[in-house]
Formats: C-alpha cells, structure tokens, sequence
RNA sequence: GGGACUUUAGCUCAGUUGGUUUAGAGCGCUUGCUUGACAGGCAAGAGGUCAGCAGUUCGAAUCUGCUAAGUCCCA
C-alpha cells in the first residue's frame, strides 16, 4: 500500500509537473486526488444510494482473466495479437460403441473442464450421434452431444467441444443448453481440483503434458500448424484466461436515456459534433458497467457478508454490524464475523463524480464551492474515453445534481506517433515533454502541438512543428528588441507614413480580433493560432514595423512610438493563451509595471470594428510595393537606389497610402500622367497601370510573355463568368447579389484585359 | 457481421446554410539575398483531373447514390 501512494506521488507528480511546466494554468491549490478521504468517501456515499435504490447488482460475467497479476481487466486492456500455434484434432469415444467424433481444438488442456460437444443440425456426418454421449478423453466422463446451429461446419471437424467455464461463446452455448460449468483453473492459473489431473500444475505446462498422455492413450488424430489471435494483457502481457467471476454492475438503463437527452437536445454541445453519432450509438445499445475490480488499489466495496450466508451494505464495518443485528436478528454477531468484499470499484466509478466530488458536492451538495464551481463550461478531453468518462459525467451529473456538469465537450486529437500507434507507456513511444520543452521552450511546444490541433482529428507527432513554434517565439523576441532598441525623440513630427500605418493597423488587428473570437467560441483552436500567428509575423511584423521604423540610427517620434508599444502590448494579450511565457517576460519589458499588472489576468482585447475602405486600399497599397519588389528585382536595382514612380491616372484607392508606398518601395517622387511615357518597366494593380523609368535596355520579348501569359489567364476567367452571365437560369435564379457579383467580376476582368492589349501593342 | 468517420498540394490540414475570382493556409521544396530586429531571417516561385463513377442543380470540393482505399468503435 505504502508503495502504490509513492508510486502515485511520483507518477501523478510527474504529470502536474510537466503540466506546469507547460504553463497550464490551473487552479494547482484544488488539486485532488480520487484516493483522498473527501473523494473516497463521496465514491462510498454513490454507492450506497445506488445499490439502496437497486440500481447495483451482482452478477456472473464472463471476464478478462490476468493470471499473472490475478485480476480482471477490461476488454481495452486486452491486446490481441497473432500467434502460431497449433490446431489438435481429438478422438472422443462414443459412449457404449466403438465409434468416435473428432473434435479441432487450439487448447486440448481444457478438454479437463469439457461439458459437451456440439454438431450442426443439418450436418449429415453427425446425424448418427445425435442424443448419445461421448466420454472426455483421459478421463472417461460422459458428456452430451448437443446440436446448435452455431457450430460452423467448415472450420475444423464441424464437431466442437464446449467448455463452458472458458470461453465466452461456450459458456452462452452453456447457458442455453444448460449444460454443467467446471472450472478447471485456479486465479493463478494452475489447475485446479476440478481438473481431476494435473491439479497444480500451469496451464501452459499441462498443454504439453496433456498432448503426449493424449498420444499416449491413442486419442490424438493428428496436428496443424495454425495461426490464431490471442488476448495478452496490457499490464503483464499473460496470456488472457476468459473466466467466470462474481462482479458488480450498475444498471445503465436509466442513465442512458437523459444523458443521451441532453447532448441530442444541444444541451451540451460536442466539437467535433460527429462524437454524437459516436455518443448516441453507444447510449441507445449500452450495456451495464461492471464497476468491480479485483486490485489492491481502490475504493472497497462497501459490502459486508455475514456468516449466514447474507450481506449488508454499510459505509463502515461498525455500521454493517449494527445494521446487519438488526436486519437479520443476530444479536451475538460479532465484528470479526462480518468480511468485507475483496472488490474495489473501477477507477471510473470515481471519475465519474469528478465534477462534483472535487468541490465536495456529493457530501455537501450545498456547500458554497459546488454552487459556484458547477455547472462548468467546457470539458476538454480525448475522444477515447469518451464513453468511460465523459457519458459517465453526464449522468453522474443529471443524476445527483440535476444537472449537466458541463455546455461543451472539446476533443482534442490523439497525439500518435510516426507510424500512427497511439503513444504510450508501455511502447515507449512517446516524446519525453520536459525534453521537447528544453528543446524548444515551453511556448514552442505549446504552438506546434496546437498549431496541428484541428479538432477531432488524430495528430501525427513531429517535432518540425514544435521547431516553428520556437521561430515563433523567436521572431516575437526579436519584434521587441527592434522596438526596444528605438530611441525616441520628442521633439520630432510623426510622419505621415506611420500615422497610415498605424490606421491601418488598427483596423488590421481590430478585423483579427474578430475573426479569432469566432475561432474560439467555435473551439477552431489551431485557426484562432494560426490567425494570430499571421497577425503578428505577417501584418505587424512585415508590414507595420517596416512602416514605423526610422531610418538606420535615427530616433522614432513619441506618437509612433507610444502607438506601437501598445500594439505590441494588445498583441501580447492575443497571444498570451499560446505562448504564456513569453508574452509575460515581454509584458514587463515594455512599460515599467505596477506589482499584480500581469499579462495572465489581463483581459482579451475587444474588436472595436475595423474600416474596410482602409483596409482595402492597404492590400491595393501592398500590391504596389510587391509591384515596385518585383521590377527592382528583375532589373538589379538595389533596395537602397531610390527610384520614381508614375502612375497612370485613374481610380486610386490606394492613394492614401502614397507615403507608405514612397517608404516601402523607397520612392522618391509619385506622379501622375494621362499616358504611359516612355522607357518605363510596367506592372498593373486592378485595372491600374504604374510605370518605373529605366533607362537601360528593356526585353521586349520577356515583357510580351508575360503580358501574354496573363491576358491568356484573365480572358479564360472572363469566359467562366461569361458562361453563368449568359446562362438565362441564372440570371433568373441566383440571388440577385450573386449576379451583382458575376457583373462586377465581368467589368473588371474586361477593364484589366484592355490595359493589358494596350501594353502588348505598345511593345509590339 | 453491425455502426461511425476519413479521402483536397510532397506532409499536416482549412474550406462554416451549394455562388469572394480558374480551390486556400502552414510546413517542406526550388531560386535569389552577407552590413542596420530576426539566415531560427528576407524576397520571389513551382506544386492540385478536390479518391473514382453517376445523379440533383442555372451552378458541386460542398448535397444524394454507388465503387475503391483507410481509420476507429461494438459484437
């Protein structure tokens, strides 16, 4: 007992550390654990209720049986593997004849525990044994043969053994034809008396014994190779042994029906919603839960047997005894007489009172903390317990609150390994997180994990994303040691490139907010990432503080520099639920701070609505500059050469930015011109034609080309529009916005063609 | 055997009540950049018969049916 709490202090600690250390941000001062007194009782209390109302009962069901470690697990802590083995083909003697029936089995040790055989009604080969019975070899005891349809007639013999007591298809079989059940094995699996030979031996051992007695005795035909699956434990890796054991169940009708309720109704809401299908088919062919387990380690079954052969159910041994004197009129009964049952329940069956018996709420249902604390919001957790947990919650919560203990269920992936095997333990084959975190930094692994986070959806682990999520963190660092390293000059006008630029980024950031709230409340978590991530490195990063920053060695102005300290700041809060430590750190590095003003319990910046005109003639804007990029480019001219720019006249949204465009593009003059002059390199923007004199030798043919090329695109999408346009049905049945839209995208494209035929002729 | 889900660029995935251009992102890849926040960076670029077939519709990656491949759950 001393061992398993160390081993839960160093495994449970382990846990919560690397939890902090990935900046989880819990409430560490709540942290519970099911095996406190608070919890267990809470665990004893359920269980009382629900047997005192007969929802729990005992019954008989066929279990995963681990002989090494002598309990039973559950089916998902079976692993099947393929394992040769080998098929034995064995005479059993027709009662009273010379005659005899040739039964296949992978296991001749179990013959021991052989309470019949079984043929196919309509099987000819067999007709001629119908109603008699034939004796187990070695031991010569009568069994009948029954007839079933569910022997398959093709697979070995079509004759089968039945061994009721160790396998679950024969022990149904059993149950139908009410055969006898003997149990030939003991916990450990040895033999046991029942057995009548080999009693005390292994299992495995008795197979190799069992063959050559049957050899022996003339009763083996022949053997086969064979290749079959087999159930190895998850804990041990012993072979499984199905098993008949007394076990405690929870009836799950009740419970099913307004848990399955409240998440059909939208009551409680699953991202991704394809789990309800999932959720549903489970609760509408749910079966009871066994909620005992044969370990060390658990709530024990509050149940006490007496010596008359009853059982009472107490919270305490004093309080068995006192009621079971009185129920069953035992007034000599002692303590000592009464034993409690060997069982704990299913770690679950404490689980499932998470939400309440944290804050105590199965003892105190009034106390002040579960009033408060529950109902809760969101549950985050793996589709894989979906039905062990998060099912069992729900009705945990309808049924000793009256409520649902949560609004949104948010599954999150399983993380899996290259090859795609779920992580875990025992393969290894997980990634050590502390490790990735020294590697990375905490932000970086938080980012990458997130970053391939679509919700639902199994994420394959590789540690390139958590190497972006560290340059991440990294271009922020640097973001604020350019900031920071600028010197301020008050006596300076703002230019008027940054005051552009910081209206259009507000706008900007205003028109991100936006869109990232909406990813949340959608639990879109890797888009709401994936947002903010472009927010900061694209648009604050390549754009605005290119826009802001002064010349090499010169000092920036107060305003520009006040402004972009607290983009920086509301950025830092964006950010904060992906990189917590980071933003932190640069929190306090950006202003001086007043003790408590910390990032962690700032609040999320609101959109305040954003101007789309601005935000529209900006992209015109960044069109122009990667326009000027692009034919400095071309033609070598260095960044540093400043150059004109002429632009045609026309409609020019982007005017406004006329003084970031000169910035960006180091432009030292923009003017504009009727016609297009001459030695100039073109680009078009829209329908808008700009020109950059230059003076050496233009390639005429490339400059055709590439006009060519796009004329050839824009005439082919003005084709596609001048289909749906020209198509009667749809100007008469498509919303009157959509054909609106198709005119609009019609004008420009023939706008933009006429530019470009202008520019081919001019060259031509 | 029953059920659910998935299939879009080399990889991981978006694509929200069918109509924002002839389908997007990040990473990777190719090419070019050595001074001034950042080579863990900057700039440009290539890359897709939306698994296949048929249908509904003026219009389909999106809706329906069938086929194929894969994943998971239950027995």
């Amino acid at each position: 007992m001393e061992h398993a709490w160390e081993w839960k202090e160093k495994h449970g600690g382990i846990i919560l550390e690397q939890l902090k250390k990935l900046g989880a941000s819990c409430d560490w001062d709540r942290t519970r654990f099911t095996m406190d007194e608070e919890l267990y009782e809470s665990v004893i209390d359920v269980f009382i209720e629900l047997y005192e109302k007969g929802l729990i009962y005992r019954g008989i069901r066929m279990v995963n049986w681990d002989p090494s470690a002598k309990t039973a697990v559950s089916d998902e802590e079976v692993n099947y593997k393929e394992v040769k083995s080998k098929l034995y083909y064995l005479k059993y003697k027709v009662e009273g004849e010379d005659d005899f029936i040739t039964i296949a089995t992978t296991r001749p040790e179990t013959i021991l525990g052989d309470t019949a055989v079984c043929v196919h009604p309509e099987d000819e080969r067999f007709f001629k044994f119908h109603g008699k019975k034939v004796l187990v070899p070695l031991l010569n005891r009568p069994v009948p043969i029954i007839i079933d349809e569910y022997v398959d007639r093709e697979f070995g013999t079509g004759a089968l053994k039945i061994t009721p007591a160790h396998d679950i298809n024969d022990y149904e079989l059993g149950m139908k034809h009410k055969l006898e059940v003997i149990d030939i094995f003991k916990d450990n699996g040895t033999l046991s008396e029942a057995a009548e030979l080999y009693v005390g031996k292994d299992r495995f051992e008795v197979r190799d014994e069992i063959v050559e007695d049957l050899k022996k005795a003339e009763s083996l035909e022949k053997e086969e190779n064979y290749t079959n699956k087999i159930g190895f434990s998850e804990r041990t890796d012993a072979v499984i042994e199905p098993k008949l054991s007394t076990q405690w169940f929870l009836k799950m009708g009740e419970f099913a029906k307004p848990a399955l309720e409240v998440v059909e109704s939208g009551e409680i809401q699953y991202y991704p919603a394809k789990f309800k299908n999932i959720y549903r088919h489970w609760m509408e062919n749910v079966r009871d839960w066994n909620i005992s387990r044969q370990l060390w380690w658990g709530q024990r079954i509050p149940v006490y047997y007496l010596p008359n052969g009853e059982m009472v159910v107490a919270k305490s041994l004093e309080e068995a005894h006192k009621k079971a004197k009185s129920t069953y009129d035992l007034p000599d009964l002692q303590l000592d007489d009464l034993k409690q049952d060997e069982d704990v329940v299913d770690t679950w069956f404490s689980s499932w009172l998470w939400p309440i018996s944290v804050f105590d709420g199965i003892r105190y249902p009034n106390n002040e903390d579960i009033q408060y604390y529950y109902p809760t919001n969101d549950l985050v957790t793996a589709p894989d317990i979906i039905f062990f947990w998060v099912a069992r919650m729900i009705m945990a919560g309808l049924e000793f609150r009256n409520e649902v203990p949560f609004k949104n269920v948010y599954f999150t992936g399983i993380v899996r390994d290259k090859i795609g095997r779920k992580m875990s333990k025992t393969l290894g084959n997980s990634p050590d997180p502390i490790e990735l975190m020294n590697q990375f930094g905490a932000d970086g692994v938080r980012v990458g994990m997130l970053l391939t986070a679509p919700a639902g959806n199994d994420l394959p682990f590789d540690p390139a994303l958590c190497e972006q999520g560290r340059n991440f963190s990294n271009k922020i660092w640097n973001a604020l040691r350019l900031v920071k390293g600028w010197e301020v000059d008050e006596s300076i006008d703002q230019p008027e490139s940054s005051k552009m630029g910081i209206r259009w980024f507000e706008s900007r950031m205003n028109k991100a907010l936006k869109t990232i709230e909406i990813h949340f409340t959608k639990f879109r978590i890797s888009d709401a990432l994936m947002d903010t991530y472009k927010l900061i490195w694209d648009d604050f990063c390549s754009w605005y503080l290119e826009i802001a920053k002064p010349a090499y060695q010169q000092p920036i102005d107060k305003v520009t520099y006040e402004k972009t300290v607290s983009f920086f700041e509301d950025l830092m809060k964006i950010v904060h639920p992906f990189t917590p430590f980071i933003t932190e750190e640069i929190w306090h590095l950006l202003r001086e701070r007043k003790d408590g003003d910390d990032i962690i319990i700032a609040s999320m910046p609101q959109s305040n609505g954003f101007d789309k005109e601005i935000l529209n003639a900006f992209e015109r804007a960044e069109q122009v500059i990667l326009g000027i990029r692009n034919i400095r480019l071309e033609k070598s001219i260095p960044n540093k050469e400043s150059i004109d720019l002429v632009v045609k006249k026309g409609d020019h949204p982007e005017c406004i930015f006329y003084p970031v465009i000169s910035k960006l593009g180091n432009i030292k003059s923009i003017k504009e011109v009727d016609e297009k002059p001459d030695n100039v390199m073109t680009f078009i923007v829209g329908s808008q034609e700009f020109y950059v004199p230059f003076s050496a030798d233009i390639d005429v043919e490339a400059e055709i080309a590439k006009l060519q090329e796009e004329l050839d695109y824009t005439e082919g999408f003005l084709k596609s529009v001048m289909k749906k346009l020209s198509n009667d049905k749809f100007v008469n049945g498509a919303p009157d916005a959509v054909v609106a839209k198709e005119k609009q995208k019609q004008a420009d494209a023939e706008n933009r063609i006429k530019v470009i035929k202008e520019q081919l002729a001019g060259l031509k």
